[in-house]
DNA sequence: GAATCGATCCGAAACGTTTCGGATTGATTG
DNA sequence: CAATCAATCCGAAACGTTTCGGATCGATTC
């Protein structure tokens, strides 16, 4: 099919060994010569087999992949940027990008780590949404593959990670609601087992304790990340702390869902209660009331932790082990106004138009 | 590192050609030899090398995926959903997925078609969102490179392809609308170099067409799919064409741009003009107006799309060459209520069950 | 008893590259 | 003039697998 550097040798009259060393730069070849084997390259329009190359430099020059995904069908609005964000410091770094999809803790998925671990599928992997006690980062460690995760896992120090920092931005967030008045603040908590649901949870109890105002478990509700999973959240919320006048959701999609709930009770968000996200999805803001929300930075998140992937396949020292990057508060509608100064009627939006499908 | 057909043969003292050929289930080795062969390779915890492996088979069961981006920041709800379409496919039949990023028509992407095409970074690729005289596929036709588009293009007709029916979606989206008793109803049409704008639109004034609705320069206007895009194309709109009752967008983003153009223009979307859009992203639920829309099965058109280039590479006769898929209507809170001027119900019926064929 | 046969096994080549350790020049040095 | 040196070039091995064409051996057949 395509050219060799066999090819290419006996085109001009030359071994192998000086078209490789010509085409790699090697200060051992005649300048004039390298110009006769270049010209002859291209003429045969040569592209090197990386297949052969990698079998003899024994690396592959690939990284991997897995993508968790919840069912066959999920749409997960992050995904396309921070693959982006890899994609490209990947390329400009000449590494591949391999990428499959598995549900999370499935046989499917402690497979395909195994793969990767043990064999020679590809130089190293990133690892996205953490999880407490990750089974994924555990294997990967026991075989000493590299490894970069996206979220935080464990106490080591040099464990490498990038994330942004939950904790902040929700503290932001928090902060936020109780300037504009707000003391009886509603939490709806992702999963504990996803290490950003610990830290965003950990995020509000700290930033309302520093505030002087106790948090009770019973205004606390957890969601599974989804729209309606939010929505059921909201309604627990409403029944074990109906005297809360903001809710804060650990993700945008959940703040979504917990808006309809407070709606249908006749609790107009952005007006009668205050509701903030986290993530600044698209739909975030075009949302039936813009929602407030926090977002992370999330394709330069892809891009450093690939960087710092491929910095330890190559063996060199790290900058950092640890990145931790700053998430940014988006406000919206949704945050209503100071609690002090009552809502005037026509601050009202004219929902007539709304009906359920 | 790993553990080696030698290795394996080693300890069992046998030769490499028997090892290897225990384990890939030929039957001129004994049974109770292979099973000695298949313990050892459990107990050195043998993974094939799979770089070794490919440069002998001269395949590298891998699949090219070169997603197109517009920036480097961008967020495509799509793709995650096509992507787990054509990963799931791909890691059944044990193909694995390459995937980079690169913004249409640039350099970058010319190069990485080419060393596609040209080289052997993998068997073949998948093209997404084919555009007018697609310089992409010119390239791999060119080289007779296999791959499978996801989106019509050309003539022939044996070009592999995959795709929603456009035609058929926008003209149901019309029909819904005419049969509310529209007759005016102004189009925001994709950029005509994407093939999918071209269909919409045609699917659109056909429609109109058939129900005797002449179709004028003025009711149409061309947006970047983005949302400010639709926006600015509403605008320009309700300027060319007042008189509209009704607006259709060649995707969700757009439709949602112009409910808020035509809600600042006093004009409600959902009660004073029916609006609807393509595509059915995660936020035309959550719009301010719920969004009518056309559903295509995106997850479906990605795995049909490995399904077909796997057929492909292997040389495997097509079972079709060319894929249509019919999307399917949402009707959500956008559409309104029937007009009060409706025309005979009766005469839509029949056109509409024209549609279903 | 020789030829044939089926069941098992194996040596060696091949895939295309990189790289180690020289080999061959012609010029320079002492 | 012999020895040294720098500049160029090259042969062969190696990466780990698959596969072609046998080889071996005991059993079966004529």
């Amino acid at each position: 099919m395509s050219a060799n550097l066999r090819d290419i040798a006996d085109r001009v009259g030359l071994s192998v060994t000086t078209v490789s060393r010509a085409l790699n730069g090697y200060d051992d070849v005649a300048e004039k010569t390298r110009q006769r084997i270049i010209a002859a390259a291209k003429e045969l329009d040569y592209a090197p087999n990386l297949t052969a190359r990698r079998l003899r430099k024994q690396r592959t020059d690939m990284l991997g992949f897995i993508l968790p995904t919840f069912g066959p069908r999920f749409s997960d609005p992050f995904f396309s940027e921070f693959i982006a964000g890899i994609g490209n410091e990947a390329a400009r770094q000449e590494f591949d990008l391999v990428v499959s999809t598995h549900s999370p803790e499935s046989e499917g998925e402690r497979r395909a780590y195994l793969r990767a671990a043990n064999g020679n599928w590809v130089d190293g992997v990133i690892v996205v949404r953490t999880r407490w006690k990750d089974s994924r980062i555990a294997l990967l460690e026991a075989h000493g593959f590299p490894f970069v995760a996206f979220g935080r896992y464990g106490v080591d120090a040099t464990a490498p990670y990038v994330d942004e920092d939950s904790i902040a931005g929700i503290s932001i967030l928090t902060q936020h609601f109780i300037d504009l008045g707000h003391q009886t603040i509603g939490f709806i908590a992702a999963p504990s087992n996803l290490m950003f649901g610990r830290y965003r949870l950990q995020g509000f109890t700290e930033t309302m304790e520093r505030n002087g105002l106790a948090v009770e478990t019973a205004q606390i509700a957890e969601g599974d990340l989804t729209e309606t999973g939010g929505a059921a959240a909201a309604a627990r919320l409403l029944a074990s702390f109906p005297q809360l006048t903001a809710v804060i959701a650990s993700n945008d999609l959940m703040a979504i869902g917990a808006m309809k709930t407070l709606q249908k009770a006749g609790r107009e968000p952005g007006v009668d209660v205050a509701v903030g996200g986290f993530d600044d999805v698209p739909a975030a803001a075009y949302a039936n009331v813009p929602l407030t929300t926090v977002r992370q930075p999330i394709y330069e998140i892809g891009r450093k932790t690939c960087a710092m992937l491929i910095d330890i396949i190559a063996g060199r020292p790290l900058a950092a082990h640890q990145i931790l990057l700053k998430p940014e508060l988006v406000v919206r509608a949704s945050s209503g106004v100071p609690l002090a100064t009552s809502p005037s009627p026509d601050e009202r939006r004219s929902s007539g138009a709304l009906q359920s499908e």
